[in-house]
Parts: structure tokens; C-alpha cells; sequence
DNA sequence: GAGTTGGTAAATGTCTGACAAATAAATCGC
DNA sequence: GCGATTTATTTGTCAGACATTTACCAACTC
């Protein structure tokens, strides 16, 4: 059982890492206790000091545990707080997206299904709050003079203000990985006015769908957006995959 | 813009893995492209070879690199594939819903959201293959005899069968993180005979719709199913937590 | 001449030992 | 009693060394 075939035979840090995360996993390192120092793990793991510190970095760079200098310094299991989370779910996403030349069609379906399956939850519990936000992100969007980057942003906020309608963090962590992770992507497309002012105006449909509570408003202006999306992918997209494949 | 204020400003090791991962992430190091040698970044960040080393550790922990020994081996930029995304993915989220307490509810809540958010595509995309291993889950699951664990299992790899039958790779790598990680929590529920058959007789129910290409007889299945989880919770999670609680 | 063998260089993996810096607790001085 | 200082502990960083793996090349054998 501890013999995970995963690490190579001859890859003392990531062996120990891996008995330290299992520790973590199954519960016997709980929040906040404090792991042995440095010293006392190379020691009980029979290695010299660095290698338990790569060891411990690796934990660290998946926020596993947090490091302390100073006499009751040390590293502790560190809580994943929800930030934490959403912020390597998004890396791992984007990350995912890029590299493997996901077809821009087979995301956006991913995204905007996810989407979709929060419109119940939203409309039942938006508070005037977020539908203020959103409001305001809709206002920004529809200044003329917004930069590509600066309106894509906007539209990523707006559609994150959306998902937290639901009042479910579990949902939200989710969800902001596919949304968040498709900027990239949409910052390869090329708003031109119209298409931007047709992003607005299902915006404001979705916005008023909240309001009133109205879920079938709110799913017909995301297929709208979905379709639309998909329209405006199809006639950059060759410039832009051109492009890519050109820097190769 | 490179002088993020996330890492402290003494913590070297943080820095250059940050640089390194904004150069993957921003493409300006390309899929399988070869880091420079431990010893030439150590110059070039002015460090010694440790401190590279930790650094490069990190990255190797999400997965941003592999490193080969030898001659012409080194640290490479590595291709995110879907199972090591996933992994991280299902890490991460069991994780953030373990430590922090989240309700049962709201899991549960975010699960079956998600999941009906594949039934469209899953409707009309389903092959026979993929319908063929669902049933043979609900073969293994209306085995009497069958452990607590492997039940669950069983439940889990259903789910996840569900959401294949999208074909769609990015929506089931998004998914398998909430459906997955909910299993430790579904351990914690005591099942009895009633329960298990009230699980499979839904099951059957999704087979059926989804051979059908039924959308709303599944949904009402998926329905059925989060009202009978909950439940099932509200009756065993006072003595699971108390369990837990005097654990402490 | 073709194939095998051995050496060599380059790179990562690991170890040892040391010093710097931060931090909390103990100690000292008044 | 209380503030300033020292001390001990721990992480952060460095330098140098050796071990191990691997690709490449040259010499050797048949």
C-alpha cells in the first residue's frame, strides 16, 4: 500500500512528499499541526536536509502545508482555503486548455453546459447585491472605448458574479475554472462593435432574467451567447489558429 | 508585472518557480521545450543550484515539468494531460471539502447541479459501449455481499460513466473533481439494504433514460437520487460527525 | 566494413557542512 | 516589575563534492 508505484524508484523527494501528503489526506496530520522540522524528517526518512526540504516544497507549491521561519517556526498543514483552490484549479484548466489543442467548440459546450446548470439555484437566491455588481460590470463593458483584454475581463466577472448567485462556494469553486479558464481563448477571438453589443444585450437579459426570477429567460440568453460565442469563434478562428500554427 | 506580490519577498526558491511558471503559462516556453541546466539558471537567477532545485521542484509538483537524467537530460516542459489534470483536480477538491467543513448539503447541492448539466449531451450522445460498463456497475452494485467501500466505488464510477457519455473530455475532467471528491463524504453515510436499493432502482432509471435518449427522465432519476442522499445524510450524519467530532 | 564495446562528458540526484535571518522564549539589568 | 538583551531553534541560502544516469563517440573486434 505505501509502495505507490507512481515515483520512480530513485526519487527519495517525491516518495517522501507523497508520504507526507497521504498523511494529510487520510487524516492523520490534521489543519494547522505542525510538521517535525526539517531535521528530525531527514532523520526519521533517513535523507540529508535538502532533499526533505524539495520534499516539502513540493507540498507547499500545491498549498498543502505552509512554512515558518523563527524558533516555533516550522511547516504546518495548511487549510485550502477556497482562493487557494479555485486559484490552482484555474492554472491547471487554462494550462489544460492551451496545451493540448482543445477545439474551442468542445469548451465553450463544456462551459456554457456548467453554466446552464446554475440557473435554478441563481435565480431562486441572487441577493440585489450581486445584480448590482453585474449591473456595473455591464455599464463598464458598454463604454466604446474599452481595450480587447479590458472587455473580456469584464465579461469573465460578470458570468463569475453569475455563478455566485447560487450561494454555493462549492459550486463557485467549480465553476470558475471553466469560466476563467476560457479567457485565454476568448481573447483570441475579435469582438468587433456589433458582436460586442450582441454580448451586451444577452447580458442584460440574463441580468433581468435574475431579477425576475425567470429561468427560462436566463437559459434562452445563454444559448443565445453560446451560439453567438461560437459564430464569432468560427469567423476569427481561422485567423487566429493561423496565427498560432505560424509561431510554431 | 513580473514583481508579484504574492511570494514574500525573501523566499527565492518561490520566485523563480513563479517566473518560470508565468514564461509556460504566457508560451513564451513552449510544450517540451528544455529548461536550461540547473547549474546555467542558478547563474542566471544568481542563486545557488538548491535553491533552483526547490524551485523546480514546485513546478514538477503541478506537473508544469518533467525531468530526465543523463546526457541530454534536463528539466522539459511538460504536456498537462487530462488524467494528471484530473488527479489534481480530484486532489484539490477532496481536500477544500474535507478541511473546511463544508455542509453535506451544499455538496451535495453543487454535485447534482453539475451533474444534470450533462444531460442533454449525455442523452444524445451515449454510445452502447459506454451504456454496456453502467450496467455492469449496477450489476456489481445489486451484489448483497458487496463492502461499504466498494459500493461507493461503484456509485462513483457510475457517475463518472454518466458524464463520459458527453464526449466531451473538458466537461468530464471538470466534472470527475466534484463527483470524486464527494466519495470520502459518501463513505461517511451508513447504508443500509433499503438505501442501496433505493440507489440502484435510480441507476436503472438513468440507464433507461439515457438508452432512450429520455432527458427528463433522467433528470427526474438525478432528482430523485440528491433528495435520497440527503436524507440519508440527515439520518446518519449526526452519529458520522459526532464520530468525527469526538475524534478530535 | 559493420557491429560491439568502452570511455567520456553532461546532466540530475544526493550529501555534507556551514552561515544568515527570523522569531519566540529565557535571561539579565535596572 | 519591566524593558532590553541574549540565546536557542528553525527555516532560508550557499558552496562544493560525489554518485548515477544517459547520450555520444571513438576504438576495437570479427
Amino acid at each position: 500500500m505505501s509502495d505507490n508505484s507512481k515515483p520512480k524508484p530513485n526519487d527519495l523527494s517525491a516518495t517522501i512528499a507523497e508520504e507526507i501528503r497521504s498523511a494529510i489526506i487520510n487524516g492523520d496530520l490534521i489543519v494547522d499541526a505542525r510538521l517535525p522540522s526539517e531535521a528530525e524528517l531527514a532523520q526519521t526518512f533517513s535523507v540529508s536536509r535538502p532533499t526533505v526540504r524539495e520534499a516539502l516544497k513540493r507540498l507547499a507549491a500545491q498549498s498543502l502545508i505552509r512554512t515558518q521561519r523563527g524558533a516555533t517556526g516550522g511547516a504546518f498543514v495548511n487549510r485550502l482555503s477556497y482562493a487557494d483552490a479555485r486559484e490552482q484549479h484555474v492554472t491547471t484548466s487554462t494550462l489544460l486548455l492551451t496545451m493540448n489543442d482543445v477545439s474551442f467548440a468542445a469548451a465553450c459546450e463544456a462551459r456554457f453546459a456548467l453554466e446552464q446548470a446554475c440557473v435554478p439555484l441563481a435565480c431562486s437566491r441572487r441577493t440585489t447585491a450581486l445584480l448590482d455588481q453585474m449591473s456595473q460590470e455591464i455599464s463598464l463593458q458598454t463604454q466604446e472605448d474599452m481595450s480587447h483584454e479590458d472587455f473580456c475581463a469584464s465579461d469573465v466577472r460578470f458570468h463569475r458574479l453569475f455563478v455566485d448567485c447560487t450561494q454555493n462556494a462549492v459550486l463557485s469553486y467549480q465553476l470558475s475554472g471553466a469560466v476563467e479558464a476560457m479567457q485565454p481563448l476568448m481573447n483570441m477571438l475579435t469582438y468587433n462593435r456589433r458582436s460586442r453589443h450582441g454580448i451586451i444585450a444577452q447580458h442584460k437579459i440574463i441580468l433581468k432574467g435574475l431579477t425576475n426570477k425567470d429561468r427560462s429567460q436566463v437559459n434562452a440568453a445563454l444559448d443565445q451567447l453560446r451560439s453567438d460565442t461560437l459564430q464569432l469563434a468560427r469567423a476569427s478562428t481561422t485567423q487566429a489558429y493561423q496565427k498560432k500554427a505560424a509561431g510554431r
